[in-house]
RNA sequence: CGGGACGUGGCGCAGCUUGGUAGCGCGCAUCGUUCGGGACGAUGAGGUCGACGGUUCAAAUCCGUCCGUCCCGACCA
């Protein structure tokens, strides 16, 4: 491709308001272009990085026994009531009526739809298989951001796999688990996979694949020590021990005046340290209220909480909810006495006595509490956010938290699709019995987004080969001048004769210009050619990522970039 | 959904307080001089000032409504 012809439009401006670097640089460089909130344009240098992406994505999941579908965008509603996810999803679905009025909803995602295929499926001796398609997906999500990061309309490869048993679906999980590690190093990225809550998603085990970022929307607790990871939505660690003055003691109300908060209560003459104190939370799980309890200084991590209790939807009480339900505003709540809701106390409780809560009297609290012997705890529960340094529950090392961008999902979905969409098949026995599924997640353009966050200096982007736009770019530093043209054009054609996908930069440009371009966007090897270069017979490599440059002689530039590439 | 900000040539912005019919930088076009790390000069093209309504002799500017975008938070496979 010749750059004149080329349709790159460079900017020399940052786009305003961009706060992830991938996102300006893509836009800078001439990759993407805004449509509307969370909708982007591929301009042709990000649509080659997008094939190429996929196409990693393809070979590897081809390499472990892949059969590749392709399957609609639009769905009628009717099939995502059957799992009830026209509810729990609504929130993010896109939907429409057709002429006729008929409901249709453009695919979040394909659980329903491969499972819909695989009713028939028949037989055991059809397992396992593994069925995947790279297609759009839509998710009205609420705050798109960081350009490509968090997106409306988004490519995923979504694979689903059906086994006969357990031990069927554990295989294809491992094998995808070594697939996606092989993709993302493919990617130039280092990702930590991590356990994770599997959500929206039904079933019961799953991993996330993190990329570490300033700009991911996740949070990952890991130990360096022993390789304990987990999304801090499932993570847990050691407790600091308390200790609780020795003796019985009697509970006792007390008055306190304008107390509201924890930090409140600590100051408090007579007051109690937030350690030794008891959080009292409402919330409403699924439309039902309930109590959930922590240590004063503790902070409630809600996924786990939803996780624990099975709830699909969870929100705290509003203000006259909780009057109603305790005859106290916030900052006056405790549990003792409390017996029609129920109360999920966090593990960090347990055996805790002389503690201090609220009296559910506004401006009294009552210390002297036990919590086994005064509370009566319906359910004992690990719902309590994990903090950085905090100690590693497998070997007590401080365990590190960061954010990371959840690079790709994969879940042992059991048989929660299977049953109601009558995924069933007939087994050695005779007997029918549904089909075990799994399914494995990897967005296409959030890893193009991701490789940048990772892979990019203050001079512009630095592709990994293998994704990368171009694999060379040949600077012409005087198109003007014959030689150079001729020189340029005869290294060109036989890098394209060689299957090296070459830009020939013979814009009427100014040398700085073309190198500052070319190193923007990203291209890992260019080769300069001038006339200064050709007076001596060399041409000059340089490669992005090192920024290293080496004289070549004419007749060995071919080869020289062949090893540059293949090394 | 709550809070905040913004919307003016392709991109980045000023002008709005105090109404008088639009300007700067970059980019773009032509010509010339330049040319191994974002050149310079000359000439030129390009704008329903987000939309609709109102006030006014007159609205980018004042008022109202709506739409859009971004940021913080909530939410989120």
């Amino acid at each position: 491709m010749r750059w004149s012809q080329a349709f790159i439009p460079t900017l020399r401006d940052d786009p305003a308001d961009a706060e992830a670097v991938s996102h300006r640089l893509l836009v800078r460089a001439g990759y993407i272009r805004q449509l509307m909130a969370g909708v982007y344009s591929m301009l042709p240098l990000g649509q080659r990085v997008r094939t190429k992406v996929m196409n990693i994505i393809r070979e590897e999941i081809d390499a472990i026994g892949g059969q590749e579908f392709l399957l609609p965008q639009m769905h009628p509603r009717e099939i995502w009531d059957r799992t009830g996810r026209s509810e729990t999803m609504a929130d993010i679905m896109m939907s429409f009526q057709d002429n006729k009025g008929a409901d249709i909803i453009l695919g979040p995602t394909h659980e329903e739809i491969f499972a819909t295929v695989s009713t028939e499926l028949t037989s055991y001796k059809q397992l396992p298989q593994l069925w995947y398609h790279i297609q759009t997906k839509f998710r009205d999500e609420a705050r798109p951001k960081s350009g490509l990061l968090r997106v409306r309309e988004f490519t995923m490869k979504d694979s689903y796999s059906f086994d006969i048993d357990e031990a069927g679906l554990d295989l294809q999980f491992d094998r995808h688990y070594d697939a996606y590690v092989r993709i993302f190093e493919r990617l130039g990225m280092s990702v930590v996979s991590v356990r994770a809550s599997s959500g929206a998603m039904g079933g019961k085990e799953s991993v996330e694949f993190m990329v570490r970022s300033d700009v991911g929307e996740d949070e990952v607790a890991h130990c360096a020590e022993c390789g304990y990871a987990a999304n801090v939505e499932t993570a847990s660690s050691v407790v600091a021990p308390v200790e609780d003055p020795d003796g019985e003691f009697e509970l006792e109300r007390f008055d306190t005046p304008a107390v509201r908060t924890i930090a409140d209560l600590e100051v408090f003459e007579g007051g109690a340290s937030a350690d030794r104190q008891v959080k009292t939370l409402v919330y409403v799980l699924d439309g039902d209220l309930a109590l959930v309890l922590l240590r004063g200084d503790h902070v409630l991590q809600e996924q786990k909480l939803k996780d624990e209790v099975r709830a699909i939807v969870a929100r705290p009480a509003q203000a006259d909810e909780i009057v109603k339900l305790l005859g106290a505003d916030a900052g006056s709540l405790g549990a003792v006495g409390v017996t029609d809701v129920p109360i999920y106390a966090d593990a960090a409780l347990k055996g805790r006595t002389s503690m201090t809560t609220g009296a559910n009297t506004n401006d009294v609290h009552v210390r002297g509490v036990d919590v086994e012997r005064d509370i009566g705890v319906t359910q004992w529960v690990d719902v309590r956010r994990v903090f950085d340094g905090e100690p590693c529950v497998e070997c007590g090392a401080p365990v590190s938290v960061f954010p990371a961008i959840e690079a790709g999902h994969i879940f042992k979905l059991g048989t929660f699709y299977a049953e109601p969409l009558g995924v069933k098949v007939l087994d050695k026995d005779g007997k029918m019995v549904p089909v075990v599924m799994g399914s494995y997640g990897i967005g296409v353009e959030r890893n193009m987004a991701a490789s940048v966050e990772a892979n990019h200096d203050d001079k512009g982007i630095v592709w990994p080969i293998e994704i990368a736009p171009f694999h060379v770019v040949i600077t012409t530093v005087r198109p003007d001048d014959e030689e150079t043209e001729r020189v340029s054009t005869e290294i060109y054609d036989a890098l394209v004769a060689d299957g090296v996908e070459v830009l020939l930069d013979d814009r009427h440009e100014r040398p700085g210009v073309k190198f500052n371009d070319a190193e923007l966007i990203g291209v890992p090897v260019r080769i300069t050619v001038g006339p200064r270069g050709i007076q001596s017979g060399i041409a000059e490599i340089t490669e992005r990522s090192t920024g290293v440059s080496s004289e070549v002689a004419l007749a060995d530039v071919v080869a020289a970039v062949k090893d540059l590439l293949a090394a």
